[in-house]
DNA sequence: CGTTTGCTTGAAGTAGGTCAATGTGAGTGG
DNA sequence: CCACTCACATTGACCTACTTCAAGCAAACG
C-alpha cells in the first residue's frame, strides 16, 4: 500500500482485500475537501442530512446537549472514519459534530453510498460488521460510564483510544496524542473538567501515565488493562462469512 | 396480519412489506423453542457462539461485569428481538444473557442468517438500518447515564421502554409492565437499588407516575419528555433507499 | 504585550452510595 | 389453613466521590 492511499482505503484494507473497483469507489468519496479550524461546529452545506463525511485529517467529536446546557460527547472521530451513517436511516440529525483541532473533511452525498451497497456485497458486509462492532464499543462505554470510578473511566478512555489508533497504524508505540482539552475529556467520560485534572494527576503520581503537552505516555498499560478488565475490540473482525 | 404471525415477522413488517419468501425465511428462525424460568443465565447449547435467538415471549437482558462484581445491564430484550448479532462479527461473546421473567426463546444457528443476507437484499438493508438505529439508542443511553441525575435517568428508562413497546403494539396505553426488580433497574441506569427505590417514590410523590405491582402508569408523560428532551427513536426508519 | 484558553488548586457543598434493620407479599410445605 | 421462607422494597443514619465555585497561573496567540 502506498502512502498516497486514502485513509479510508487504508483503514478498510485492514479487514478485506480491496479490488480496484472498490478502491475507486472509495476514493470517489474523498474527492471534495473542506478545511476547518479548531473548535468549529460542522454544518451540512447543501440539503440537510444529505451529507456524509470522510475524515482525512484531524480529530472531531459528536455530542448531544441536555436542556440546561450539560453536554455529552458520544463519539470521537479519527482520520479514516465515515461520519453520518445514522442520518441515512434516521432522518433527524441526532448529534452535533465539532472539530477538536484543525481538520480536513471530505463531504459526499449519500447517493454515493448507494453505489457501494448495490455493487459491492463484500463492502456492504464489511460496513454491516463495522456497524455491529460499533454497538459493542458503545456498550463498553456504557459499562464504563455507568459503573466505573473516575480513575477507571479515564483508564478506559485512554485504552480505547490507543487501541483504536493502533488498529490502523500498527506502530506499537505506547504514546497517545490526545488533542482534547480537559473539559472535552470530562464531557466524554461524564465527569467535570476539574475532576479530570485531579484524576490525571493522580494517575501520573501513581506511575500509570506520563504527560507531555498533548501527549500521554502509558507507562503501565497492563496495569490499566487489569484495573478495568479492558477488552480490545479493534483487533479482530470475523470476515469468513463475507460474500465472495 | 394474523395473530399467529411470529413476533419477529410482526416487528419487521412495521417497516417493510414482507413477501411470502421473506416471511417463510423469518418463520424458519422460530422453529425450535426453549422455555426458561425467571433469572437464569442463557448459555449456548451447541458450539459456542454459533447460536442466535429470537425472543418469543418474556423479557431478558444482557449485562457485563466489572472485576469486583459491579454489574451493568447494557440491553433489555423484548419479544420479537433477535439476540446475538454481535457474535457474528466478533468471535468473543461480550455479554451475559439472563432472563428477567419466564421466557420462551427460539435458538437458531447463524448460517440461517446467511440465507437472508444472500437472498434478500431488502431484509439485509433493514437489518443494517436496525443496527444503525441501535447505535443511536445506545448513544442516547450514554447521554442519559453520563450526564443525567437519578430522576432523569429513571425518566429516560421509562420513556425508552414504553416508546419501544408501543412501536410494536400500537396500543396507546400509558401503562408499562416492568418485570424488573429495583436492583436490575439500578444496574440498567447506573444507580443503586436503594436510590432507585427513593427516586421512584419521589417521582410518584410528584405525580409523574403511579405504581401498581409490576406496572407503572405514566401520568404526566409530557412532563417526563420535557424533563430530559426525550426523542423517540422507534418511530421512523427511512426505507426509501432500500433495494426493490 | 494584552487577551484568551486551558490547567491547577483549595474550600465547601451535595447527590448518591453504603450498611443495616425492618417491612411485606407471594409462594410452599406440612 | 397456618407457619415458614424467600425475594424485594422501604427506611434511616452515616459516608464519600465527585461537583461547584472561585481564584491564580502558564502558555499560546493575535
Amino acid at each position: 500500500m502506498s502512502d498516497e492511499d486514502s485513509c479510508l482505503v487504508q483503514k478498510l484494507s485492514n479487514y478485506i482485500e480491496l479490488n480496484d473497483v472498490s478502491r475507486a469507489q472509495l476514493a470517489a468519496l474523498e474527492e471534495d475537501e473542506r478545511n476547518l479550524p479548531k473548535h468549529t461546529d460542522v454544518h451540512a452545506t447543501g440539503a440537510t442530512g444529505d451529507a456524509l463525511y470522510v475524515v482525512k485529517k484531524g480529530w472531531l467529536y459528536s455530542y448531544m446537549d441536555l436542556p440546561d446546557g450539560r453536554r455529552q460527547i458520544v463519539k470521537i472521530h479519527h482520520p479514516g472514519d465515515i461520519i453520518g451513517f445514522q442520518d441515512i436511516t434516521l432522518k433527524v440529525t441526532t448529534t452535533t459534530l465539532r472539530t477538536a483541532e484543525p481538520v480536513c473533511l471530505c463531504p459526499f452525498p449519500k447517493r454515493h453510498l448507494d453505489v457501494i451497497f448495490r455493487d459491492s456485497p463484500q463492502l456492504t458486509a464489511l460496513l454491516f460488521s463495522l456497524a455491529v462492532r460499533e454497538q459493542t464499543i458503545l456498550t463498553d462505554t456504557i459499562r464504563a460510564i455507568g459503573r466505573m470510578s473516575a480513575r477507571e473511566r479515564i483508564a478506559f478512555l485512554l485504552l480505547d483510544l490507543i487501541s483504536r489508533i493502533r488498529s490502523i497504524n500498527r506502530n506499537m508505540s505506547n504514546t497517545l496524542r490526545l488533542p482534547l482539552n480537559q473539559s472535552e475529556i470530562a464531557d466524554t467520560v461524564g465527569l467535570t473538567n476539574v475532576y479530570v485534572s485531579r484524576t490525571l494527576q493522580s494517575l501520573e503520581d501513581d506511575g500509570f501515565i506520563k504527560r507531555d503537552g498533548d501527549e500521554i505516555i502509558l507507562l503501565r498499560e497492563e496495569g490499566l488493562i487489569n484495573m478495568i478488565d479492558y477488552d480490545n475490540r479493534y483487533a479482530e473482525i470475523d470476515t469468513s462469512w463475507f460474500p465472495q
